[in-house]
DNA sequence: ATCATACCTGAGTGTTTCTGTCAATTATTT
DNA sequence: AAATAATTGACAGAAACACTCAGGTATGAT
């Protein structure tokens, strides 16, 4: 029950991101290197999350990455669900989810619940909460 | 974000069981050809349930597999433990964690709250709800 | 005793997923 | 034109996963 680095490093990088913006567009390059990321592995993240409408890109000398959206309106399961790393934790509740289970399996209300559980908890947090963090733990 | 085969296997099989069980040991047979499980896959499992006191065996003609508790004293973030399968969901929050990341991480709080609602919730069901819940849907 | 049953164990194996790397291209600004 | 930086797709090593196989051991029934 791991989360991919996918989804840590498309977090930790937009938090990053949006730390050390100022408004102008802060490159992939910047970002690998604070955070100790792969540059060619953090671009195909970015490359999910631009076409997730999370991040835009800005082309071209002095270009980069800036949020699509304000950091308050991003929550993390929209990030996580963007970089393709699912949420539901048993692959017989997904669309072509075939499991060799009878009707009467009592484990899948387990799984529900924990699904929700998940879902429910990554999607109360946003990118403005972890920046917030990010700033408090600067301060200290 | 999957629950490995392991954990999904251990919790249907020891419904099954305990389903099935009238006070005479199940065998792992039985289990296996019911809920469509590979025989030397759940003897795996099983070894390690037993190791982790929540079966015992009964060895010879006749013998199989029985809980070694009450299956309301059986929670099922046990089960998943017992085979191995971790409930946290990032690695540098481990003992061996070791991580890229500079200490004024944001993202930990995220990943922290995650494992923590994973646990409560599967800590919250036993054996025997499950159970429970399983004869009711044959019932319907 | 011996036979069938069923647990017990460890080694091995094919597949998939993960985690990246590399090379080449396109677009933009200076 | 030249430099910058995003964009794309192919590829590859490593690890984990999901079993399989080939035995061995303990027990009860005949
Ligand atoms: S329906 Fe998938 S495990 Fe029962
Ligand atoms: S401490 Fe591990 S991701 Fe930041």
């Amino acid at each position: 029950m791991r989360m991919s680095t996918k989804a840590q490093y498309a977090v930790r990088a937009l938090v990053s991101l949006n730390l050390t913006s100022d408004g102008d567009p802060v490159s992939i390059k910047d970002i690998s290197s604070r955070e100790n990321i792969s540059l060619n592995y953090l671009e195909q993240l970015f490359v999910k999350l631009r076409r997730g409408e999370i991040v835009k890109s800005v082309r071209g000398p002095g270009g980069g990455y800036m949020l699509a959206r304000p950091a308050a309106d991003i929550r993390v399961d929209e990030i996580i669900d963007t970089v393709e790393e699912t949420l539901v934790p048993v692959s017989c509740m997904e669309a072509d989810g075939s499991c060799s289970c009878t009707s009467e399996c009592a484990t899948q209300s387990v799984w529900q619940g924990l699904g929700n559980q998940i879902r429910t908890f990554l999607a109360s947090m946003t990118l403005e909460d972890l920046t917030n963090e990010g700033r408090r733990r600067l301060d200290s």
